[in-house]
RNA sequence: GGGGACGUAGCUCAAUUGGGAGAGCACGGGCUUUGCAAGCCCGGGGUUGCCGGUUCGAUCCCGGUCGUCUCCA
């Protein structure tokens, strides 16, 4: 008979629903095709809501504990660039931290969301197991000092069993308290009425937050916590919720080292996937009914049927993963990359995509599975289905590239495999690995499976001493600078900060701190060598230290008898490095100094910044809120700017973003920094740069009320001080990354005044208008072209039309025709009038070589046949030519050579022309059957251009030389007549 | 910013120590066929990314540059 927990007995010891053994998860196997095989028992008592759809579940949470007093609040970002210490959201109380450590004001003390989140350590088991994922969606509520055990075990209770919200029956839950917390121990028995059988006490690993964090820390808030179990019909329990009860602040190691905390905190999460799959009665989340319509369309994708039990089916639940995860990513702009969030999403992608490859595909797939993602998960997050075109477009991108790489990767991982098996090696070489990954971007992880899958190792401390040294060898050049770790940790030790005085002043008294010199500390010196060079510290600046994309000052350090020249500033932690060479006198830390920034370039560099946030700007307006700050580069009046764009940026849209920089800088809009709470910064809209580590509070600087950046730089005080700016160059940097070089102030009317003069240059080169200048460009390189190759060009001598409407072109129309032109010469702009002076001089010798030989007559195989000599020789009779030809080149002495081959039986021939004032060309051809005798036209050809000053080579039957003295010629011919005579041993 | 790979016909790719730039597909024309599918014959199409160096001679070697991919910073 089946033991079902209705007729199980509670007293038998030890219970027969006990709880599951422990383990940090719990999975049910995956056993599904013996399950569709033969379809579950009959339960006597089966759970009535069998078939809640997931975004009833979700519904009901949240309504649930909104009629317990709770605010509903939406799920936080999946990547919340406001919290530096993680990259992905990984559980529902992360946008409450500060709630809990009391550090924003309260607006409300009870809280319950859905949080979508993304977790990586479990990457291995996703597909294989039931209940790994990297995205999931966990539904928790929270009490910060208000409720605590009593509420939340006695809810929690009342959720999973109450027929009006999920009505599980009783008897298949089963919970866990941690070791001493007879507190939630009694309630679930005295007020709840659970037998104590069903209550598991558990160790510190297991049923604590952090875990162990006890006896091992780590140090701060923590608490005990309690599982809730779900037993289905067959298979292994289930842990639906934790309810983490922080009571405790951990501070040092015990004994006595948790200290209560004046106001106690709940935090639950129940995964939302895992629960609803045990209300659906099926055995994997992936088969819920917001997964399972995406697996079969994978499958779909794939061309491949589902099998649960098989490798694809394997396959087709990691990539239904992957894909759900990438597309909640991208929607978040999160775009596929090379480091932090944006790797994890690219190894994510790049692992589907693999899946996809062993299944057959070879084009992008993923990105057709976007809109069965969104489908399933709009309900919730209706706003996915608004850039439904962008996700797709980034993953197939992403995706393109990386089949655009497999093929070469694969084939590579195959003959590092055959390799290996030929020569017994059992372990992947870490070197080989880190080669592939570099060159191929193929993830080390996705070779170590494939490893696996051949029962071979894979050297991860190999590897990582490899990319180590890949590292080291990209980073020599910047970590050349000065400044090594020794004297600087020193330093930090001593002076904990520099005061910085740049945004107000650009000179200041200050003192001499440090001086570090040949990697050491020094008290004094007095070096004039200038050879490498010295670091000096001082205990206030007004030098800005390289960080944030801006370059670091350069100016003079001054005072008694001394001068000190500032080449560049960099900043190490709140230190300033001034770096330079002592230029007169002798410096000696104590010393009173005065530092002064050099102005001029100080301002070229504000003007720079702050046009660099109106870019930004003007970007966000005209491409849309994805084009965010990738990274940029801040110079004296010259600035880069990186930004996320699928495409190249084109002349509409770049002259649309220029027209809005523009009108910023006339609307002299006031700029003003200042320093508030990050929170505050966050409220009023501030732009958050990736990857960039904001302290609290932070420095935001506002331009009127269209731009508030986070930014430690040093701005204008009023945009309208921009004064020119002028788009230099847009580029790409990488897959879905643009650049924008630009200019301000007085480089901008330089540049402007340097393309008016490029074209005008151009222009009158050709003597044509200005806006002819590409066609002509482009007809004067297909002159050339033509002259070089047929030795004539039918147009060639004929000029462009001068148009008499010289018109005169806009700015903006002029530095566009440059630019075309210069796409036609193949040339940067400023080049083009140089191009065209070259090409311009390079017609008229091609033109006036071709008069030359126009007069000469032209030259025909029958011609040189008619003045050909035969001789007999032992093997036969042979057509010989040697004559001068007056043609233009190699080429065509070959097709000569080839047309007289042909109307003869069995030839040598040996023509040389004049192919420049000193350069001879000599090209000498044998018939087979020479050859086949033994004679070579590489020796033949390459004595007789010895007497021409040069020398040459080539194959038996045809080969080539040059020499340099054309008045040879003749006497050339006359050894060569005579070597082949010779040679044949001919009768004469 | 640095390391590596790649860049050849419209597309996919060849081209032995440097020695005459090719194939397949696509395209155009013709033949065969009632038509289709297909087959046969012929043909057009190249700045070997660009600039420079070495060399008698560079797709090939060297330097630089641009573009794409990739990794590191």
């Amino acid at each position: 008979m089946r033991v079902t927990p209705a007729n199980r007995t509670p007293a038998s010891a030890p219970a027969p629903l006990a709880v599951p053994p422990r383990r940090r998860y719990h999975f049910l196997s995956l056993n599904v095709s013996s399950r569709a095989a033969k379809p579950a028992p009959r339960v006597p008592n089966p759970a009535p809501r069998l078939s809640m759809k997931t975004n009833e579940l979700r519904e009901k949470y949240l309504a649930f504990f909104e009629t317990k007093g709770h605010a509903r609040r939406p799920s936080d970002v999946l990547v919340p660039t406001w919290d530096p210490s993680v990259l992905f959201t990984p559980a529902g109380m992360n946008q409450f931290k500060d709630h809990f450590l009391g550090k924003v004001k309260l607006e409300f003390t009870r809280a319950t969301t859905c949080q979508k989140c993304l977790r990586t350590g479990d990457i291995d088991n996703v597909g294989r197991t039931a209940y790994h994922h990297t995205f999931f969606e966990m539904l928790g509520n929270f009490s910060f000092g208000d409720y605590f055990k009593r509420e939340a075990i006695g809810w929690a209770w009342e959720f999973l069993t109450d027929k009006k919200w999920l009505g599980i029956d009783p008897k298949r839950l089963t919970v866990t308290v941690y070791t001493d917390d007879d507190e939630a121990a009694d309630i679930w028995r005295d007020e709840i009425k659970l037998p104590v059988e069903r209550i598991e006490r558990c160790g510190e690993d297991e049923n604590f937050w952090p875990a162990s964090a006890p006896s091992q820390g780590p140090d701060g808030v923590c608490g005990p916590c309690s599982e809730i179990y779900y037993h289905p019909d067959q298979g292994k329990a289930v842990e639906i919720w934790n309810l983490v009860f922080t009571q405790f602040n951990r501070v040092g190691d015990p004994p006595n080292n948790l200290r209560p905390l004046p106001s106690k905190n709940i935090d639950t999460g129940m995964g939302l996937e895992r629960t609803a799959a045990t209300l659906q009665g099926v055995d994997t989340n992936f088969h819920i009914d917001i997964l399972k319509p995406i697996v079969l369309a994978a499958a779909e994708v794939c061309g491949v049927k589902y099998d649960p039990a098989s490798d694809n089916g394997r396959r087709l639940r990691r990539i239904t993963d992957h894909v759900r995860a990438c597309t909640m990513a991208v929607h978040e702009n999160v775009y596929p990359g090379a480091q932090k969030e944006k790797y994890v999403i690219r190894r994510l992608l790049r692992r589907a995509v693999l899946d996809g490859h062993q299944m057959g595909r070879s084009e992008p797939f993923l990105f057709q599975l976007v809109p069965a993602v969104v489908e399933m998960m709009k309900t919730p997050y209706p706003e996915l289905t608004e850039t439904v075109q962008r996700v797709q477009d980034v993953i197939k991108k992403e995706e393109a590239n990386f089949f655009g790489t497999i093929d070469a990767g694969l084939a590579r991982i195959e003959k590092i495999f055959a390799d290996m098996k030929s020569q017994g090696r059992m372990t992947i070489d870490g070197g080989e690995a880190a080669e592939l990954y570099t060159t191929f971007g193929v993830p080390a992880e996705l070779l170590e499976t494939m490893a696996a899958e051949n029962n071979l190792a894979f050297d991860w401390p190999g590897f990582r001493k490899a990319m180590e040294q890949h590292g080291e060898l990209s980073g020599k050049a910047v970590h050349t600078v000065m400044g090594g770790s020794g004297p600087m940790d020193a330093i930090k030790k001593v002076l904990h900060e520099c005061v910085f005085l740049g945004y107000d002043a650009t000179e200041a008294t200050a003192e001499v701190k440090f001086i570090v010199a040949q990697d050491k500390l020094c008290d004094h010196v007095k070096e004039v060598g200038h050879q490498n060079e010295i670091v000096v510290v001082l205990d206030r600046t007004p030098f800005y230290g390289e960080s944030g994309g801006q370059v670091g000052d350069t100016g003079e350090i001054v005072g008694e008898k001394f001068r000190f020249r500032v080449a560049d500033t960099q900043k190490d932690g709140q230190i300033f490095k001034h770096i330079g060479h002592l230029v007169e006198g002798e410096l000696h830390t104590g010393m009173k100094v005065t530092a002064k920034v050099d102005a001029a370039r100080r301002g070229g560099i504000r003007r720079a910044h702050s046009a660099t946030h109106l870019l930004h700007h003007a970007l966000q307006k005209t491409l849309g809120t994805h084009a965010q700050q990738q990274g940029s580069k801040v110079e004296d009046d010259y600035l880069r700017f990186d930004f996320t764009n699928m495409s190249p940026v084109s002349a509409e849209q770049l002259e649309s973003i220029a027209k809005i920089v523009d009108e910023r800088v006339a609307a002299a809009v006031p700029v003003k920094a200042e320093i508030l709470p990050l929170a505050e910064a966050r409220k009023q809209g501030a732009m958050m740069l990736f990857g960039e580590k904001y302290p609290d509070p932070v420095r935001m600087v506002a331009m009127g009320d269209f731009s508030r950046e986070l930014c430690g730089g040093i701005h204008l005080s009023n945009t309208k001080e921009v004064g020119a700016f002028e788009i230099f160059a847009e580029e790409a940097v990488a897959a879905g990354t643009r650049r924008i070089v630009a200019l301000t102030g007085e480089k901008a009317k330089q540049h402007v005044g340097n393309t008016k003069q490029a074209l005008a240059d151009a222009a009158k080169a050709l003597g044509v208008a200005e806006e002819d200048v590409p066609a002509a460009a482009a007809a004067l390189a297909v002159a050339v072209r033509e002259l070089k190759k047929h030795g004539s060009a039918a147009g060639a001598a004929a000029k462009p039309t001068k148009t008499g409407s010289a018109a005169t072109l806009s700015y903006a129309q002029q530095k566009q025709t440059l630019r075309e032109a210069a796409r036609a010469l193949n040339v940067g702009p400023f080049d083009v009038p140089k191009r065209i002076a070259a090409l311009l001089a390079e017609r008229e010798s091609l033109a006036a070589q071709a008069a030359q030989r126009a007069a000469a007559g032209p030259v025909s195989a029958d011609a040189l046949l008619e003045k050909a000599e035969t001789i007999k020789h032992a093997a036969g009779e042979t057509t010989v030519v040697v004559a001068e030809a007056a043609v233009g080149g190699a080429n065509e002495l070959r097709t000569l050579i080839d047309q007289i081959r042909k109307k003869t039986k069995s030839s040598a021939v040996l023509l040389a022309a004049k192919t420049g004032e000193d350069a001879v060309t000599l090209v000498a051809g044998l018939s087979r059957d020479l050859v086949d005798a033994g004679q070579n036209a590489g020796n033949w050809v390459r004595e007789v251009a010895k007497i021409v000053g040069g020398s040459g080579g080539g194959k038996p039957d045809l080969a080539q030389a040059g020499g340099k003295q054309p008045g040879k010629i003749g006497e050339a011919l006359e050894r060569a007549r005579a070597n082949l005579k010779a040679g044949l041993g001919a009768a004469g």
